[in-house]
DNA sequence: ATAGATGCAAAGAGTTTGCAACTAC
DNA sequence: GTAGTTGCAAACTCTTTGCATCTAT
């Protein structure tokens, strides 16, 4: 996890970025919360604690950033806000599960989609670099805590 | 194709909605392009060919109407709007292959992913009701047209 | 007649950008 | 020293909303 940071900040040097104080903390930031699916927003937020000067376009311009450099990817739940996660975490596949009710999303562990994959390229001669694959649902608790949404 | 109208009207009749022209145009915008996705905008822009007073404001009240009576799916691919089709054409399931280098959605038809819903239902106690399986990569022609996207 | 629907313009939310000041190298 | 980076505010894009007017039933 710690040289998970060292690897990323010598793929920065690589490519002659920098390694600012700002860009930092914000790494750190999706280290700490490796569980979470972070918005530009919560990672604002997150990174005001330790660093209160920080700009939001800040955050946005390193997130593109990281993204570019293939370290973080931006996935879309639907709920009108881009979200990461580190890339490295989305090569052992795993999908998500969003429910319907509360917003949550799940994940569940699945490395069986390549044979999909490959079966597609055959058939329509085009070449996958990646999927997402998310379920839509309602998790347990919400269908315990009544039947607002059946 | 015909009687997929009627039964839209059906639908909204029961439940007590209004058919109104700009309705009706919005609707026959999504069955004269079927093959599409189309977005607010787009479909804004065909509609007001054929009726020119309407608002982009009611072609979204319509959309979203549309989409909570079940009508339309709303899809998300990445290009900051919202996209649409017919939530009929998503029950007989079919995947999306999204080209990185032109934006292009081709379309794959394939029914065998309710066998991992129902493993995943039973692995994590979340009823899924939906999937969306989205692929990314490189389509054959921009393939073919040079490697600016390798 | 009336509940619901519309068009317009303004407001919101998320994201991007221009620019002068700053900083990691 | 200098190219790259930052913070700020303004701009932009997509979408939603308030309201007076209109219309399908």
């Amino acid at each position: 996890m710690e040289n998970q940071l060292e690897e990323i900040y010598k793929k920065l040097h690589e490519q002659d970025y920098k390694i600012t104080p700002q860009r930092q903390v914000i790494l750190k930031a999706f280290l700490n919360n490796a569980k979470e699916h972070l918005s530009a927003e919560e990672v604002y937020n997150i990174v005001k604690g330790q660093y209160p000067d920080i700009g939001l376009a800040t955050v946005y311009r390193t997130l593109d950033l990281l993204v570019d450099l293939d370290i973080l990817q931006r996935i879309n739940f639907g709920d009108g806000r881009a979200r990461y996660e580190f890339s490295s975490r989305a090569e052992h596949h795993h999908h998500h599960l969003i429910c319907l009710a509360c917003g949550k999303v799940l994940e569940f562990d699945h490395d069986l989609l390549e044979s999909l994959e490959n079966f597609i390229t055959k058939k329509t001669d085009f070449q996958i670099t990646d999927h997402q694959l998310k379920f839509f649902g309602y998790c347990r608790e919400c269908r315990e805590k009544g039947q607002e949404k059946p």
